[in-house]
DNA sequence: ACATGTCAAGAGCAGTGCTCTCGTCTGCGA
DNA sequence: TCGCAGACGAGAGCACTGCTCTTGACATGT
């Protein structure tokens, strides 16, 4: 027992706080989190609310790493390593727009226009890996698998994706070459569109089935990035 | 002269109590729109802005669909006919990035995430189809001067939209069937997703050169439309 | 010249983030 | 076991927000 009681009421106390905070972020959305509707809903003051969380801004950066981790687990439970690359790509992007459907207060936290006066600090860009690494992994267990597309024909093109993305877009490989890094991030933030202009209402009226529409448009992503299936 | 003096000074009032909020839009974003930033800058009491502007929310639906126009202004402006399909589709989707990042607050308007407590009226969705009418024309001008791909070989697949956008996609033309159509619906979002990752910081440290890298992607998109060039 | 009604302003309500102070109480070291 | 530093919760208060209501001045149309 390393802690003393009041540290552990401490550390309680604060992950009930951050709890509330979701329920509001789910409620009401991230602009009209209100500390003080937290302090009521706990029965605290709230000034009381400031010796555990120092800043409404730093309970919004709790709630974007937490919910970068949510969306990061959900991406990995929807991924399949069974499955053939494409339809693994496909799963693990349905597993993200179910997610974002589950949750579109969280994914307009992270994926929406930005907090105004809010800018996330760097820890949490750690945490929007763990998503995007999922469809990483699938590009690079399709390229030791054979399950990738060949180099395409027109690829003296610049492909200019920088250097870091290398170990989360499935490493090193000879089929991995900047042009299908470029084609994966291109399918990613495609999803990223698809998702958002989904939530945000503007599919409305041009889409007749939502979720079939969704899972043939990333099919056609899976394609251009060259997995196989 | 149909209207009083009176009634042109309430309409100069109104052109400037909505301008000095996109002033302020420009500056601090959407969720942060103060009306009574916006009555101190323009010399009023907080008050007397109700008289020209029912509430807040009113006046984001103004700015909202103030700037789906300057959007489609700058789509329409940045089309070129005289230039190939694939060329035209290019130029239209760098004018949309060119725009958003001119506007980076009102694109998160237009696209971010919806501004807690405040849904966009029936009247917007008109003014957000003047853009996506750019690329639909784009389309439909390349199926009838032949300049789009046919159809492709597994064009069995149901293609899920809506029998309303067939007008805004290029109207009734042959080579221009529902798998096409939506086609060109995931490249559309796609861009909207390019576009907002990178204005939202979702692309820092993926690529190198920002304008380069988006002008090659709505390029496979445009090939993915089927676009010639 | 007068009545109508539009106008700007001010006070006020309920809410927000955040700070400071003031008693209380807990837990650690002597 | 005692005492005290430090943590704690509550409350008041500041500056801000959207919005409503009243009040008094002014311009407009008859």
């Amino acid at each position: 027992m390393v802690q003393t009681a009041r540290e552990r009421a401490r550390e309680a106390l604060t992950a009930d706080i951050v709890e509330t905070a979701r329920g509001q972020l789910a409620e009401v959305g991230a602009a009209a989190l209100s500390l003080r509707a937290v302090a009521r809903e706990l029965g605290l003051a709230s000034s009381a609310v400031y010796r555990y969380v120092p800043s409404r801004d730093d309970l919004l950066t709790r709630l974007l790493v937490a919910g970068y981790e949510s969306l990061g687990a959900a991406a990995e439970d929807a991924d399949d390593p069974g499955l053939a690359p494409r339809d693994r790509w496909v799963a693990v992007s349905r597993g993200v727009r179910a997610w974002a459907l589950a949750h579109p207060h969280e994914w307009g936290l992270l994926y929406g226009s930005p907090v105004p006066g809010y800018a996330a600090p760097q820890d949490t860009v750690v945490a929007a890996m763990r998503s995007a690494a999922v469809f990483g992994r699938v590009l690079g267990d399709a390229a030791y698998s054979g399950g990738l597309a060949g180099r395409a024909p027109n690829a003296d093109r610049t492909a200019l994706v920088g250097p870091d993305v290398t170990p989360v877009l499935g490493g090193e490989h000879p089929a991995l070459d900047d042009d299908v890094r470029a084609r994966a991030v291109l399918a990613w933030s495609s999803t990223l569109g698809l998702v958002s202009a989904e939530l945000f209402g503007h599919l409305v009226g041009v889409t007749t089935d939502q979720e079939a529409f969704f899972t043939e448009q990333v099919g056609r992503l899976a394609d251009l990035v060259g997995l196989a299936g």
